[in-house]
DNA sequence: ATGGACCGTTGATCCACGTCAACCACGAAA
DNA sequence: TTTCGTGGTTGACGTGGATCAACGGTCCAT
């Protein structure tokens, strides 16, 4: 994921209209006329430094952010120390929706490489939602779309085996990174063993157990965090095929 | 939770401003004035009889619900017949906020008891928050909350063990009623042991033997469906003391 | 280059929970 | 009343993944 822009004169000029990204993220969908009216939505960029927080859980919310280079983690912290990571976030992807509800982020985002977020004052955003419909319809959907995608996770925790939960996020980030114009069979993941055993409810040496056992019947190649997925089919019937369990 | 409301021409008559659980529902937090402006949000109530569908997944999205009385559960199918309950809802609680994304439901809501929802068209929805500001607030403020509550279920089903699971549940259902001025130590369980399991990521099993254990303990009072919270001081310190994990 | 901090892999062992099976309690229908 | 079906409990046993432990590779900072 090395998805970043020559910095030029343009780039910085901070324009929905002109971003790359359009068909991933927030303006996904709307009219070209609408898309013009949001330049005014992104108040700035912001960087973030790889193992930074753009935000922790407690701090008071004002923005979303959409991610406009790098990638992130969102995580939850339980008293008792234990971890418990909720996504993983790519370029055009939506931060700190958590956060509106309570006016309070609920949860702690973590730049897993060095990154570059679009900073969406959240009071703009109500404001500008009411005058361009479509912005309205699109940011319900975003919204929306993070709920299912948290359903489906909790399919996954609650009801699949380890493989299947691995080839399951393999699967995923496979197509994430298709949409992104990246090679559907080979990638980085920027995370470390221990954050998918998180996300997936898995300890870390199962993940590296459950990779090596894909290595080994030629399912993926590993070689640390560099992807490659051979076959893809055999990948799909795991997941369908359930060993048995539920 | 027999929270029916006598059946009067008053009630009959559809008005956000007259029901009596506004400060649970979507209007909570709204000016009167504000949610005067709502009874026309309220298309028509829909009566659904126990165990039956008040949408499936597929079905084409044209409305959100408000449970008026009664309460559901959410529910996903894997093609190869497993499920996975994502949620039950009580009085007060919104269904059908998975569809916007797509149009389309993307699970299935099912009635446990006889019950009743407000139904109120999306379209209808859009319209009127574009005019009334708190509307638009508190409509976001309920999608986000259902992402916090997600990630919440998201942090039981990956690091905890199944009594903490247990106990996390009833101490939530506990919580609600209480919100619903019924006793937060005695409530009935409109779920089954498998819809509970299947929500936390357990056999039923399993759930029963820890609704046993607990019962030993003298931390709750099972019979059947109906439970009585004896110490919640212990339940809280089950979830908090972790038996190591994670 | 060299030492040290991470990160990942792999093996041996353990145990929480799933599985399988028998039985019981309750409510609805006959 | 009896019967039947569904839901709940409990026991015996098996296993998937956690735990504990050792070691290897990679990337820094020096």
């Amino acid at each position: 994921m090395k998805a970043t822009v020559p910095i030029t004169v343009a780039s910085l000029k901070v324009a929905c209209s002109q971003c790359n990204l359009v068909e991933l993220c927030l303006p996904f969908g709307m009219a070209e006329s609408e898309i013009d009216r949001l330049d005014e939505l992104v108040g700035a960029r912001r960087k973030i430094k790889r193992q930074q927080n753009l935000y922790r859980a407690g701090d008071p919310f004002e923005a979303i952010y959409a991610i406009r280079a790098g990638s992130f983690k969102t995580d939850v912290l339980l008293e008792d120390g234990r971890e418990q990571v909720t996504g993983f976030q790519m370029t055009g992807e939506m931060l700190g929706l958590d956060g509106i509800s309570t006016e309070t982020h609920s949860c702690n985002a973590i730049a897993l490489e060095d990154s570059e977020v679009c900073v969406i004052a959240y009071s703009k955003l109500e404001e500008l939602s009411r005058v361009v419909e479509g912005l309205q319809l699109q940011f319900h959907k975003v919204m929306s779309r993070e709920i299912v995608r948290d359903h489906g996770v909790m399919t996954l925790l609650g009801s699949m085996r380890a493989e299947e939960r691995l080839a399951a996020f393999l699967l995923n980030m496979s197509q994430r990174f298709t949409a992104r114009g990246f090679s559907p069979a080979e990638f980085h993941l920027r995370m470390t063993r221990e954050e998918i055993g998180s996300y997936l409810g898995l300890k870390l040496e199962t993940v590296s157990r459950a990779f090596s056992k894909f290595q080994d019947e030629g399912l993926i190649a590993v070689q640390q965090k560099h992807i490659r997925i051979l076959d893809i089919i055999g990948l799909k019937r795991l997941i369908q095929h359930p060993s048995p369990r539920s």
